[in-house]
DNA sequence: TTAATCCGCACTAAATTAGTGCCATATTCT
DNA sequence: AGAATATGGCACTAATTTAGTGCGGATTAA
């Protein structure tokens, strides 16, 4: 099944979450009080956090009232630098070359790039590729500017409706 | 990592494949035979096939001279016909709906759509629903029309110069 | 009848995802 | 100084999914 996998879904709705806040004030967002308000596991939680600041797309302070802060303004941030970190990239074959710059970690497999041994003659090969790269700049295209719906939360019924969602 | 399966990619291949033989001669294309051609293993090979007919996407003839054949013309037939029936379909994020008609076997989780507990007051639900169907519709849009690259196998370096894929 | 070919199912192994927990370190407040 | 609040790093286990194999049965053409 083609899909993110949870600690990107959760990620992104980290990311959206922390995005708003600092729109409204600018103090830093701990992990306990995100944990809370989503209703998620507090170690989860602060494992996704960890893994988005050391990928750089946050950056945080200790302490007391310390937190986390989006280290770029949110339309400087993709789904894909989230994908990235949380999930080792986008590859959508399994010859794709190590794009980007792929964070370390998931970079197991970073040997030379094809690991299909057909991939010389795959007739293929360069339509996949191309397919790769659409996905990739989607998601390269879509930012975290507007991406929390501040809408919802009030009226469910009314909002989803509006949205077609039914 | 957000990729294809490896059943998904090879069967991309393998349709792409049978079109292109089935636009030189009108004649089935048997398991053994693409499984030889492309170096994999006969029964991974006709598992995929057997999948893919099952689908709807191939039909079959039995016995000697059989084999496989496109149900419908290659511009009819896109990439996410192929991952619904292969790999599930695409769902994005773990509260999309089973979308399309998500071909039986993988749908085992048909339970009303979200198995996230936050979905209805998740602030980037519909955002992310957004990207979704982004993401569905380009796979839709990509079809075996002129899917196959013909010129591969000739001279691997100036065809792949030329692609840029250097 | 024999050989080619798909069909259906059941099974195992490998890889990935999902999720938890502990202790160290930094910062702030009293 | 000491307590309370936070993140940082690491190591670990369990669950799920992907990957891949195998066999006996049905169908068809020569
Ligand atoms: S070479 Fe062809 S089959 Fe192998 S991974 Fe690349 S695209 Fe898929
Ligand atoms: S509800 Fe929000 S977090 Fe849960 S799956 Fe849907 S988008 Fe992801």
């Amino acid at each position: 099944m083609l899909r993110f996998s949870r600690k990107a879904d959760y990620g992104i709705l980290l990311v959206a979450d922390i995005a708003h806040s600092m729109d409204e004030s600018p103090k830093g967002v701990s992990a306990a009080s995100l944990a809370k308000k989503y209703s998620l596991s507090k170690s989860f939680t602060a494992n996704i956090l960890k893994d988005l600041s050391r990928g750089g797309i946050l950056f945080s302070t200790r302490g007391k009232g310390g937190g986390y802060f989006l280290s770029k303004a949110p339309d400087e941030i993709s789904l894909h630098d989230v994908v990235d970190v949380l999930d080792g990239g986008v590859k959508m074959t399994h010859c794709t070359p190590s794009g980007s710059f792929t964070s370390a970690e998931h970079d197991a497999d970073a040997d030379s790039g094809d690991c299909c041994e057909i991939s010389e003659t795959c007739p293929v090969r360069s339509p996949l590729q191309r397919v790769h790269r659409g996905i990739q700049h989607y998601l390269e295209s879509q930012t975290f500017e507007n991406f929390y719906d501040g809408s919802l939360g009030k009226d469910p019924f009314q909002v989803r409706e509006a949205l077609e969602i039914v």
